[in-house]
DNA sequence: TGCCTGAAACTACAAGTGTAGTCGGAAAAC
DNA sequence: GTTTTCCGACTACACTTGTAGTTTCAGGCA
């Protein structure tokens, strides 16, 4: 048990102005979703729990553990020769600097042509309306 | 299954399943949007509509044409030794790509908790909220 | 006619990513 | 106590991306 200096420079990109966090690859997420989902899991375990979701082999998910490790939004236990993976960020605010960061990208930040932009494409249950209206109502 | 290499040909990534679109990176995004806001345009007039939101050098602009070139998403016209240049795929078709892969990538493709992600982050005016609502009630 | 200029073409190069293979050493099995 | 087996550590390598610099060549200018 060690590791997790958070605040380091080196790895952080220009993006990432005043958040703390690195930015993290798509197949890091993946790795780390599992991780969010339950924690702490052994790399065989991690690597067990992707064989339905990708085709990666071992090494390839310890080679993204081991990075997600370097930029300290994975930490590690060692116990018995064996590691024990876990987050040490959390799933919401990496949504939220996913969120932000897509919405800057692709839609300069403006949230509702974004909104709308989903909203005529994908498609929503009766349900899922109403309780996105209601979503909206609390918030005036 | 994630990622697998699905008949993948040169200059295109995993991202692109199905659709014959590569990936556009964030640098060339941007130049891709001052196209879609106005084309055809030479590489010297968007190198000055992209001044005033980037420090780039002019060759690292024209590199990031050329390479959209290469992705096949702009084309030009050669007239009098310079060239002009165009978008060859839509803003919104393109919007809808990004969408569905940010979707897919970051909520497993569940819309209505990411909805309600950026509707918790993110600030809207009120005649934003009633304009989203409207737009949630036409949709049924 | 030869030179300068400006545009496109070509080259560069480090960091990050996807995707593993190989090495070295401890622990388990004989 | 050797051998085998795992595991993490280290190494690999091509491709993409950000970010330009350098070369070349046609056309205009002197």
């Amino acid at each position: 048990m060690l590791n997790a200096e958070r605040g380091k420079e080196p790895g952080m990109n220009n993006r990432s102005k005043g958040s703390k966090v690195s930015r993290i690859s798509e197949a890091e997420w993946e790795v780390l979703s599992v991780l969010w989902s339950k924690a702490p899991r052994t790399a065989n375990e991690v690597v067990e729990a992707l064989a339905d979701l990708t085709d990666w082999k071992p090494n390839t998910i310890k080679t993204l553990l081991t990075r997600l490790v370097k930029k300290n939004v994975v930490g590690f236990r060692e116990e018995k020769r064996v590691y024990s993976y876990f987050p040490l960020v959390g799933r919401e605010e990496c949504l939220r600097a996913e969120n932000r960061f897509f919405l800057e990208r692709v839609y300069g930040g403006a949230l509702k042509p974004m909104l709308v932009s989903f909203l005529k494409d994908e498609t929503l249950t009766a349900e899922e309306i109403e309780e996105l209206k209601r979503l909206l109502d609390r918030r005036d």
